[in-house]
RNA sequence: GGGCGGUUAGCUCAGUGGUUAGAGCGCCUCGUUCACACCGAGGAGGUCGGAGGUUCAAAUCCUCCAUCGCCCA
């Protein structure tokens, strides 16, 4: 034996000191570049392209761990395997970035103009932009580098403007005046989508709007019962600075309450305006008073009620949030300001009936917090019409899940998507940012042309006027994001990426971005290219912290990953985001389940540290690890067995990784490499491999070791990158060359277990040799039997004599029995040990613990014993007997319950004969 | 208001009709003999939210109810 083995290896696995160095060694070797091998279908993952302004979260290492694992196996598997990294320009967040330094700097960008304020963000992005993707390398990401995108890169650009011009020539890019949600904060339109709608305690106002023609002072109107003309109508809001904009009341037609107002008209207090009281159904009679205040210029309901009577528009509210000039005495004034003196003038005027605490939802600005304004706005839009409607991009998005082209995983987020596609609105896709994609239109002022051009026009085609404006505004930056998965492969160019890698496989993403970016790819990606983008859509959970919250910074719950990486490792950090979920299902990120994983890394560190200090130790039989790779002759019971299981295991996590269960493979590794390679097979490699040093004969274990550990670590890799490399170079160095070998465990081929080793007689026979080392321990530590104390025992074998006796020294040592007698079946009486007995059927092992416990404990012992036996007997015999089970259950099931009675009228058989003798 | 999901051991969660429902963490007992204390051995702990139903068989499928959460309006 060597001593300096095992120095060589350190004890506990260091990540820090290997994976920044394997991780270069990849990228130099170009593992992450694909081949295009034409004829073949490709593996192709677009990852989500994190801001460019953005840091990495959780979120984008769990995102990176399954499309790592996912990539990696793939990889593996031999096909081209294109996994395209990329950044987004992020519209709002970027531009806010810049925005803030300037308001360091006593500046904003209007002073700077449009121009220099896009240089700034320009340096800004030069200098930090590419923060992310080094981030992204600690992960061990394999994407490829070379294929790096940008959303403002001339190619996605190109695509941006193509898409635009295109869709403008069909007329499904119109622009229009339109009531949209505005943020006042950010300066610029927003879609529906990036709207939160957020709980909030407010208060409902009850204002009175006297009747135009009813002179008569208001008091006149109290006491009078419902129906009567009281002089006014209450209304109900809580805006009452909208109320400078009312154009008019609505109320239910068949309201009986104010039957007799429709048609009259009401006087607007403050502004002293006659405004129409209409009959509409869509008023709720129950809310409120029933009688609504319509402002068409700042709600989108009214908006819409104020089309169907033809009510005035009147804007109020302006968009920076505070009162226009048609707020008459309030221009200028800040919107809330102006709904506390609105109420306050009111309540003066004797016509604010009632104040009510009133909780509500208030949409926010998803970016900034800010409490959105509807307003009228001359804005473009995304006409993507209706699922119902045939070749409407709605439809044809609706029909790609509906019809089974893409599915998601998991199933349930089908029906989600269905349903938004069906209560689909036109997409507002103009922003008034100077950061983005700017709408590729032009304008003659000479000769009012609209020009829409994928190339910067120089001069009007029809007035041949060189002074051109474009238009200000840019695209939503989702609209560049749904061009995504072709425009980074060279549409609208005829590439070889995109003919080779359009359309990709999985398009992995969390769920909150469903109907953001996944819904608009598969629109776009549709229009654009006629194919669907992706074939499956996988979608993960959020990560909440420990108490289930979600993280977030203002929360100050967030965990960086950098760090998590630099105290447990990426690996464990991987494992830990991927182990123990399902798809789709949020997760609570832990230090325990960090420590977990990280203790599993250290797990397969040691186990591997183990096999290979034994190479070193052996130096006797040149040959001793031949055949390795291979193993050609399998003839040990624990080998056959052990390898009967791994078989078992690499044909489970081929399927787990099949069916996107990536959580369920990594718990199927977890399990096999400790609880059977680690706990059991390593444990029983020691007895063989000291017998064999002290000149016993039999088959060297030292093969299976490594032969089982190299292909575990095949199949860990996708999971856990470095350790699995860092491990596999330093076994495969030290075994004799088989066959070829790559040049790193990431382009190895992926074990199969295309022609399954699997040995069910050396499984039953090693489990019962389990089960009895494990009946002794248990004996052993109830009745506290010191560990360094040896106990006899006598077993017998009731049929397996053979398999006990070549087993005898792996039970003898793992459960400290000497010595151990094995007789073919029962001793005679006189014979027989007294103490305890434990029956593993068909074995029964009987300990000499006379004196240690007493008979008639152990007659208590059995007797509960034999009692469990017959209670589960008796259910099972009821089940077996069953005609109906025995009609309808499938062969093997039947067969498995039939065996599992026997075992059960066996064992009850034995315990009752045991009673019998030791009873007297 | 519509839809979706969760409810399984003390905690966090897996569980794809078929043995007496599993894991990690925590807890209790014992152990540092040469892979690993980031460890090993043993143990305790669950009428799978409730009630019906389908089925030879239900944590798993169906219906209703309770409760928590999310999305949409």
């Amino acid at each position: 034996m060597t001593s300096s083995a095992p120095a060589e290896i350190p004890r506990a696995y260091d990540p820090a000191s290997v994976e920044q160095r394997i991780y270069q060694n990849w990228q130099d070797a170009g593992y992450f570049t694909p081949q295009i091998r034409e004829g073949r279908e490709p593996f192709v993952i677009i990852m989500p392209p994190p801001n460019v302004t953005g840091e990495l979260h959780l979120g984008h290492a769990l995102t990176a761990t399954v499309e790592d694992a996912l990539t990696r196996w793939h990889r593996m598997l031999g096909d081209d395997t294109l996994w395209l990294p990329g950044k987004d320009h992020a519209g709002i967040a970027t531009q806010w970035v810049v925005e803030r330094l300037l308001a360091e700097e006593g500046t904003n960008r209007h002073e700077l103009g449009r121009e220099k304020f896009q240089e700034r963000i320009w340096e800004w992005v030069g200098r930090y932009g590419n923060t992310i993707d080094e981030q992204h390398k600690r992960l061990g990401t394999s994407c490829d580098w070379t294929r790096l995108r940008f959303t403002l890169d001339p190619g996605p650009a190109k695509a941006v403007r193509t898409t635009f011009v295109n869709l403008y020539n069909k007329g499904l890019i119109y622009r229009h005046e339109r009531i949209i949600n505005w943020c006042p904060r950010c300066a610029t339109a927003l879609s529906d989508l990036e709207v939160e709608y957020q709980e909030q305690d407010g208060k409902l106002y009850y204002i009175r709007y006297p009747l135009a023609d009813a002179a008569a002072p208001l008091s006149q109107g109290e006491g009078k019962g419902e129906g009567e003309n009281r002089g006014y109508v209450t209304v109900a809001t809580t805006r009452p600075e909208s109320m400078l904009g009312d154009t008019g009341v609505a109320v239910h037609p068949e309201d009986p309450r104010y039957a007799a107002f429709v048609g009259q008209q009401a006087m607007l207090p403050i502004m002293d305006r006659p405004i129409p009281i209409v009959g509409d159904e869509a008023i709720e009679m129950e809310f409120g008073t029933g009688a609504l205040k319509v402002t068409p210029g700042h709600d989108v309901t009214d908006f819409e009620i104020g089309e169907r009577h033809g009510l005035e528009i009147i804007n109020v509210i302006g968009f920076d949030g505070n009162m226009t000039d048609l707020a008459g005495k309030y221009e200028g004034r800040e919107r809330f300001d102006t709904r506390q003196a609105v109420a306050e003038e009111l309540d003066g005027l004797g016509l604010l009936e009632k104040v009510e605490d009133y909780r509500h939802s208030v949409g926010h600005c998803q970016r900034c917090d800010a409490v959105v304004e509807p307003l009228i706005s001359l804005q473009w839009f995304l006409k993507v019409g209706s699922h119902q409607e045939p070749g409407s991009i709605a439809c044809r998005a609706h029909a790609a899940v509906a019809d089974g082209d893409i599915s998601i995983v998991p199933d349930r987020f089908s029906r989600v998507y269905l349903n938004w596609l069906e209560n689909i609105r036109d997409w507002c896709i103009s922003r008034q940012l100077w950061w983005g994609h700017r709408i590729p239109v032009w304008y003659c002022d000479q000769c009012g042309q609209i020009i829409a051009s994928v190339d910067t026009p120089d001069a009007c085609p029809v007035c041949n006027f060189a002074g051109l404006r474009q238009d200000e505004d840019v695209l939503d930056t989702w609209f560049s994001s749904g061009l995504w998965p072709h425009s980074t492969l060279g549409w609208p160019d005829d590439t070889d990426d995109f003919n080779y890698f359009y359309p990709g496989a999985v398009m992995e993403t969390g769920y909150d971005i469903l109907f953001f970016w996944v819904a608009r790819m598969i629109m776009m990606g549709i229009e654009n290219t006629g194919d669907i983008p992706f074939r499956t859509v996988y979608l993960h959970g959020l990560i909440r912290d420990a108490n289930g919250d979600k993280m977030s910074k203002t929360r100050g719950n967030t965990m960086d990953p950098l760090d998590l990486i630099d105290r447990y490792g990426t690996d464990a950090l991987r494992f830990a985001l991927s182990t123990g979920t399902a798809p789709g299902n949020d997760l609570r990120i832990t230090e325990g389940k960090l420590e977990a994983a990280r203790n599993f890394a250290n797990k397969v560190w040691n186990a591997a540290r183990f096999v290979i200090t034994s190479f070193d130790e052996q130096s006797q039989g040149q040959d001793d690890l031949a055949g390795w790779r291979t193993l050609p002759h399998l003839e040990h019971r624990e080998d056959r067995w052990i390898v009967s299981l791994l078989d078992r295991v690499t044909a489970d996590v081929n399927n787990s990784l099949a069916t996107f269960e990536l959580g369920e493979a990594q718990q199927t590794l977890y399990d096999f490499i400790w609880n059977e390679f680690c706990d059991w097979y390593i444990e029983m490699a020691k007895v063989r491999m000291r017998s064999i040093a002290e000149g016993g004969d039999g088959p060297s274990p030292r093969p299976v070791l490594a032969h089982v550990l190299e292909r575990t670590l095949r199949l860990l890799h996708p999971f856990m990158p470095f350790v699995t490399e860092e491990i596999w170079q330093s076994l495969v160095s030290r075994l004799p060359a088989e066959g070829e070998l790559p040049a790193s465990i990431m382009i190895a081929d992926y074990p199969q277990a295309d022609a399954p080793r699997h040995d069910r007689q050396a499984e039953d026979e090693i489990s019962l040799v389990m089960q009895t080392i494990r009946a002794v321990r248990n004996t052993r530590a109830q009745l506290r039997i010191p560990a360094n104390q040896r106990l006899p025992a006598q077993v017998e074998a009731n049929g397996l004599r053979g398999a006990l006796e070549e087993e005898a020294e792996v039970i003898r040592t793992l459960s400290r029995i000497e010595p151990l007698s094995i007789t073919a079946g029962a001793p005679d009486a006189a014979e027989q040990t007294r103490g305890v007995t434990l029956v593993v059927n068909p074995l029964v092992v009987r300990l000499p613990l006379e004196g240690v416990v007493d008979l008639s404990a152990e007659q208590d012992r059995l007797q509960e014993e034999l009692a469990n036996t017959q209670r589960e007997l008796e259910r099972k015999e009821k089940l077996v007997n069953n005609p109906n089970f025995r009609a309808k259950a499938r062969p093997d099931v039947v067969e498995t319950e039939e065996d599992r009675l026997r075992n059960l009228q066996e064992q009850q058989q034995r315990l009752g004969e045991i009673l019998a003798q030791i009873g007297g």
